[in-house]
DNA sequence: TGTATATATGAATATATGTGCATATAAGGA
DNA sequence: TCCTTATATGCACATATATTCATATATACA
């Protein structure tokens, strides 16, 4: 089979047999992050700058163990990643797909 | 105030002042929306056809009364719409961003 | 009007989720 | 080593969610 046949059939995989158990998996987890008022906040703030714990906390007015839960949460799907600097850990976002889509989201919500 | 100075002040609103909570809100339900994986197949689904409630129901082997609860939750948030044939209602997709997020994402997911 | 078919809805239930408190861990400095 | 600061974690609890069963509603047709 040459591989535009197999192009077809990947297609035709998605079209017909509808999605696979780990692919319905992925999405669905990738959504749920995105899914919490809390969460986006964060996300959205990590989308310009990178920021400790506290710092979120402070800005968002969030307890520090609620940020903590949260950012492992991020962290668990690679969405987050850290830099260490002492004591002090500074998160930044680590998936451009999602923070494009969370953006595309929050912008389609703004003007309408 | 002129045009300009308006939009850098909506910039400016997102970058600094954070997300208001309406725009909070209609995001984060969005996301709700495509955070289950029984409303990702149905939306998947109808990507592309529209189809009946049983044949949602047959296709994806989900109880008529499961698929009728969760058109219900999309059709609230105008993911969805119908038409009437009969007793027979029709649903198809009603909102092109949100298929757009979902099909960027089950792609992203298909290829890595 | 009565029957069959298609869909919607309410109540019940099991499970998942978000948050806060208290405490643990980890790193740096005196 | 002891203390301080920053962060993580376990547990408990309240709330949200998805599904199912039973039943209601609605439309078409004899």
């Amino acid at each position: 089979m040459d591989n535009e046949s197999k192009k077809e059939d990947q297609k035709e995989e998605q079209e017909v047999e509808g999605l696979d158990e780990e692919t319905l998996f992925v999405v669905s987890q990738t959504f749920k992050a995105l899914s919490d008022p809390t969460r986006i906040r964060i996300l959205h703030l990590l989308c310009e700058q990178e920021m400790s714990v506290n710092q979120i906390a402070d800005t968002l007015e969030l307890r520090q163990s609620t940020v903590s839960h949260q950012l492992r949460f991020l962290k668990n799907l690679r969405l987050v990643k850290y830099r260490r600097a002492g004591t002090t850990l500074f998160y930044s976002h680590d998936d451009e797909h999602v923070i494009n889509v969370l953006q595309q989201t929050i912008n389609h919500a703004l003007h309408h």
